[in-house]
DNA sequence: AGAAGTTGCGCG
DNA sequence: AAAGCGCGCAACTTCT
């Protein structure tokens, strides 16, 4: 922190560049105009003499122009992610006032429109804007001065590069291989227009033990009409409910409906649409989710179904490294309310495999659905009724989440353990509440705030825990990068071009788990990356409390299991 | 005709 | 098999 160099970054209208240099205090010491045609070469230089922290209005605005250069970046403060966490934060004693200038543009529009417009005069006012805000949140943050908002901050804004850097790089797809596992499930690709073989005989084979020739299995409705004719009175068409009832029908129509789901999604137009020089290019969003996960957009980059996990495949020459946490959300838990006997329970890699050890429950499949239940808040059905037992063996984890279930149903604000904090409840529930509160309130009113307020409840509940195990992975994904960035180029480039024709990357992210591609001479080294890396985000978020965060980690050719 | 809402299912 | 949290997307139906 101490001599760390910090330079605005500010992109105006026609990309040209202002550089500001910015001393200790936050202010100004010099100035660069650099024109489109020399920013890039201009920020290389600086990066490779002083390694600065780079403060940008937004790295999904301003870093892929970088990226197409062949400019990256290591370290960043970006404002807008930033903005979001140090307005709403409860750990500040005077948050970020809001600006809708800060907020992020949404990822169906197009260019960062808002900030030009607003300050077209002239660029000058985008670079005060800029100085003006990054002083306010470097305020905030200081503030706080326990220095979990400095290290959410940094770890966001290292998420806002990460993004740009696995889109800019994208995941190694086969198509060939996809093909494939299309072909295979739902038979011979149709002519335009028409379904796949697989599909029109599993249609047939619905429609004919439904007895109607023309029923269009796709309307919700009519389907649900053609069931009750034939003797099945499901309420809704969803695979569980269908499931339940004993019909010839039943078998190939949840076929059916599977194989249709793999063509919609995921099928030959989505290959198509998505997948281009061998690689899978999602727009990932930081901080997207009101918890700190991210979200993505186009591409369901965060859905993508196991069944096509074949098709991640290493270029010749490179590997890919595949990594994710076991039951990271409840070993979060366990840390954050340093509860010893959850802690104890945690060591080893199968936590529910501590949990029946504990005495708790008595198998695997109970201690999963007690633990999930417990940190959603079930109350009914045998989750529900398993999550008892656990409160009085963890007793101290379960009163964390009781807590914060507590707040949110009297309408307060919960926090992550780097204090990332809740939305308030809406306007509406607010009112519904104070309406359910007076003594001759209706007793159906009553029922129904009620209701809400136990629904707004569950979702505090599950706030910190979800978000800090989104730090948590955060903090991961930043250690591997940097750990990433020392090694040295391939010694044979990938196929695909850009940036990371030779270097060591993020190739994916979801949630908790990792994918890297790497030249093979690396891969053992970036397999120690990734384990000293969640090591390191285990450290940084509780110290010493020994929590055991266990990882799943393969070295492999292909990401399937 | 197009927007808005609903349903269902994929992921963690 | 489980009913509890957070998402995105496609296809359908209903509203304007």
């Amino acid at each position: 922190m101490s001599a760390e160099r910090r330079i605005a970054l500010v992109r105006a209208p026609g990309d040209a560049w202002t550089a500001v240099d910015l001393d200790a205090a936050g202010d100004e010491v010099s100035r660069t105009t650099l024109g489109a045609g020399e920013a890039a070469a201009w920020v290389a230089r600086t990066e490779a003499a002083d390694a600065p922290r780079w403060i940008l209005r937004s790295a999904r605005d301003d870093y892929p122009f970088l990226l197409a250069a062949g400019v990256r970046l290591g370290r960043a403060h970006d404002l807008v992610l930033c903005h979001a966490i140090l307005r709403d934060t409860a750990s500040a004693a005077r948050p970020l006032t809001a600006s809708p200038r800060w907020v992020r543009t949404d990822p169906a529009e197009t260019a960062p429109a808002l900030f030009d417009l607003d300050d077209a005069r002239a660029e000058g006012d985008a670079v005060a804007a800029v100085l003006a805000q990054y002083g306010e949140q470097r305020r905030v943050i200081a503030e706080a001065d326990d220095g979990r908002l400095s290290l959410l901050c940094a770890a966001e804004s290292a998420g806002g590069l990460i993004a740009e850097e696995m889109r800019a790089a994208g995941l190694p797809w086969d198509e060939r291989v996809h093909d494939g596992i299309l072909t295979e499930t739902l038979g011979a690709r149709p002519a335009a227009g028409g379904l796949p073989s697989r599909m029109v005989e599993l249609g047939d084979e619905v429609r004919r033990l439904l007895g109607d020739a023309t029923l269009h299995l796709d309307s919700q409705p009519k389907l649900l009409r053609a069931l009750h004719r034939a003797g099945v009175p499901a309420e809704s068409t969803g695979r569980w409910e269908l499931a339940a009832y004993d019909h010839p029908v039943i078998a190939p129509l949840l076929s059916y409906k599977k194989l249709s789901r793999l063509l919609s999604a995921n099928g030959w137009g989505w290959l198509a649409e998505w997948v281009r020089e061998g690689r899978f290019r999602p727009v990932y969003i930081p901080g997207g989710v009101v918890t700190g996960r991210w979200a993505s957009a186009g591409g369901g980059a965060l859905q993508l179904p196991r069944s096509l996990r074949p098709a991640v495949r290493a270029d010749p020459g490179w590997r890919l490294v595949v990594a994710d946490v076991a039951q990271l959300e409840p070993r979060m838990l366990a840390a954050m309310a340093r509860d010893e006997a959850m802690a104890e329970t945690a060591r080893g890699t199968d936590l529910y495999a501590g949990v029946v050890a504990s005495g708790a429950v008595a198998t695997r499949e109970e201690a999963k659905y007690a633990v999930l239940g417990a940190m959603y808040g079930a109350t009914t059905g045998d989750s529900g009724r398993l999550v008892p037992r656990l409160r009085r063996v963890y007793p101290q984890a379960m009163a964390l989440v009781d807590a914060a279930a507590r707040t949110g149903e009297d309408g307060g604000v919960v926090s992550t353990w780097l204090g990332r904090s809740s939305p308030a409840p809406s306007a509406d529930w607010q009112e519904l509440q104070a309406r359910a509160t007076g003594a001759d309130a209706d007793p159906a009113l009553v029922a129904q705030a009620r209701r809400r307020a136990r629904d707004w409840g569950r979702f505090t509940r599950n706030f910190v825990v979800q978000g800090t195990a989104a730090e948590w992975s955060l903090i991961w994904l930043a250690e591997i990068r940097h750990r990433l960035r020392g090694f040295a180029d391939a010694e044979r480039p990938a196929p695909a071009s850009g940036p990371f024709a030779r270097a060591s990357h993020l190739a994916f992210f979801l949630h908790d788990e990792v994918i890297l591609h790497v030249p093979e001479e690396h891969a053992d080294a970036a397999a120690d990356a990734v384990r000293d890396a969640a090591a390191v985000a285990t450290t940084r978020l509780f110290g010493t409390f020994p929590i055991d965060v266990r990882l799943d980690l393969r070295i492999a050719d292909s990401a399937d299991k």
